[in-house]
DNA sequence: TGATAATATTTCGACATCAAACTATCTGAC
DNA sequence: GTCAGATAGTTTGATGTCGAAATATTATCA
């Protein structure tokens, strides 16, 4: 199934497990977003949404390294959600460059809606592993996330 | 470190794990992006020719479902990797709404060029883990990524 | 004070991504 | 043979994504 790319054992090894990993996550999320248990809104602004939700309202700067993408990305997903009228712009009053993001009645009604869905449909997935093949893969993925530099 | 959500145990064990994969898979995608292993070319480019280069000439949607990509996306792609000489499109003699993409030799040579590179990068970055902690990691995987109703 | 550095966000350009609508082509049933 | 439906790609429109450069504001410090 892997590649057919002829190398050293430990390249052979680590691209094996490497494209395992990609195609889990890919297909994993490719099954989540088939459920549509998200509604009319994207990921990304779900993720924003959830992080606000469970976090409190925060800079954008804030939302960004939360969710792990750029700042400039922010700008635009917050301003498609300001849109739809689910999170609200607030200049801060001391420092006039930071603004904070609040989410609306409107925004939190919104995830209130989608969230157990989305948590069920998680719960579901990963029913198919053990307890100890979760604890195992959170284990592992925290390792190699971390990386080697990261001390 | 997960979220700040309360819910049942297997609720939280889920989430904790799911958050960690997420995590996981983001921060080593930024890391090898940082390594800029792959130069001139972006990672969508990069998959497609390394499938052709492996597999050989494909058909472009047999090029989408390798990449896990849709075939709206898979035209653009292609477009830019042709754009650059990397690839080359060719109608098929018989079933003219079939196209062929081949690899050119600017795109073999830019393709071995950054082969052993990204390939290093990837052992480094999996070096953090044991052997049999990459085992368990690409088992899981295939676990989890296969999902429930795939029997 | 006033020049410079630092910080937060926006803008811009390029690429990626998907779904839905569309074009061209092929296949099969009649 | 012809036409309906299937199939391969493309186009379009919306969103997301990043990095680099620009802008706005605040902080520092000589």
């Amino acid at each position: 199934m892997p590649t057919h790319f002829t190398g050293s054992r430990a390249e052979m090894r680590t691209l094996d497990t490497f494209i395992k990993l990609t195609r889990c996550t890919n297909s994993l999320f490719t099954r989540l977003t088939e459920r549509n248990t998200l509604g009319d809104i994207t990921p990304s602004q779900f993720a924003v949404l959830e992080a606000i939700y469970h976090i409190g309202s925060m800079t954008q700067g804030e939302v960004s390294s939360k969710v792990l993408k750029s700042g400039s990305n922010m700008t635009t997903v917050i301003d498609n959600l300001e849109r739809d009228g689910l999170v609200r712009r607030e200049r801060d009053a001391k420092d006039r460059r930071v603004i904070h993001v609040h989410l609306t009645e409107a925004g939190t009604s919104k995830l209130e809606a989608v969230l157990p869905g989305h948590i069920a449909a998680l719960v579901e997935e990963f029913s198919i592993l053990s307890v100890s093949e979760m604890e195992a893969l959170g284990n592992i993925c925290k390792k190699l996330g971390k990386g080697r530099e990261s001390k």
